[in-house]
DNA sequence: GCTGAAAGTCTCCCGAA
DNA sequence: TTCGGGAGACTTTCAGC
């Protein structure tokens, strides 16, 4: 996939603010109102806009408590792997999950409303998940920065 | 803050497709047209809903490489902590920063496009700021779950 | 690819309950 | 808060370049 500079530009201002109308864009683009927006239909239609969504703050609706949590499986065979994701992608407070190198197998970023919540969380749902076999818990004391916006 | 179920089902509902209509999302939600209108407002003015944005594959723009960086000071007198959050908050190849408690102080997310890249982020850019003492990468072999929308 | 104009749909503002 | 109706803005399509 190729992507000229207003392509560039256009994703830089879709991904900060997709409220934005064709018109603002155009104006911003330098392009007609349909210019734009045959752009944008060929980059949601090409995958690269995957989605629009609207974020809220965790703050506001009381999920102020982030933690991120490794996790070390006592087997890695096949299924227990695919077990064990398929697991914790089901679980609501999980808001990602990679498979990452070096001394642990997976890292958590988990949200809830306190550390009673995580307490709950972590003895009713996540260490019920068979095959884990150590965790280890770090909590985040300030969210510094946070974006969704990718860089091109 | 105080959310009705009808609430919490307009923020589940614009947190995965924000670029429904309000009358499809009237006929979701058994409400009128308006009545869905004013219920966004309201939790826009209100601040929990802060932002719309388009999320990107980051597949497709060549930025297919994430790390996790762990990140202690050498010192932590309030003006150190002030600039190197700062400094950092400004590289555009972090998408997330925390302050976290453990071993580390810091733990952020990083995007880039490939190894290569990322060595460069960390010789030109993250250990060129003062006061870092230690590092310690963990690479992304593979993403698990990676949602923004937060349950309620 | 791009453009402007026309058609269709939606957002947003009413007055009323 | 809710509703339905209407003005105006917007998205989307189209013919032409």
């Amino acid at each position: 996939m190729n992507f000229d500079p207003i392509d560039k530009k256009l994703l830089k201002l879709l991904q900060v603010n997709s409220k934005q109308t064709n018109k603002e864009l155009s104006s911003k683009l330098n392009l007609s109102v349909t210019a734009v927006y045959e752009r944008i239909k060929k980059l949601e239609k090409e995958g690269v806009i995957s989605n629009y969504v609207a974020l809220i703050q965790k703050e506001k609706i009381n999920k102020n408590f982030v933690a991120f949590c490794h996790i070390k499986l006592v087997q890695h065979t096949q299924d227990y792997v695919i077990k064990f994701e398929k697991e914790v992608a089901n679980l609501a407070e999980v808001m990602e999950c990679y498979h990452i190198s070096g001394d642990y197998d997976y890292l958590l970023k988990v949200i809830v409303s306190d550390m009673e919540a995580f307490r709950e969380f972590m003895v009713n749902k996540l260490t019920s998940i068979n095959h884990i076999g150590s965790t280890h818990s770090m909590f985040v004391i300030n969210e510094v920065k946070h974006t969704t916006a990718i860089n091109m």
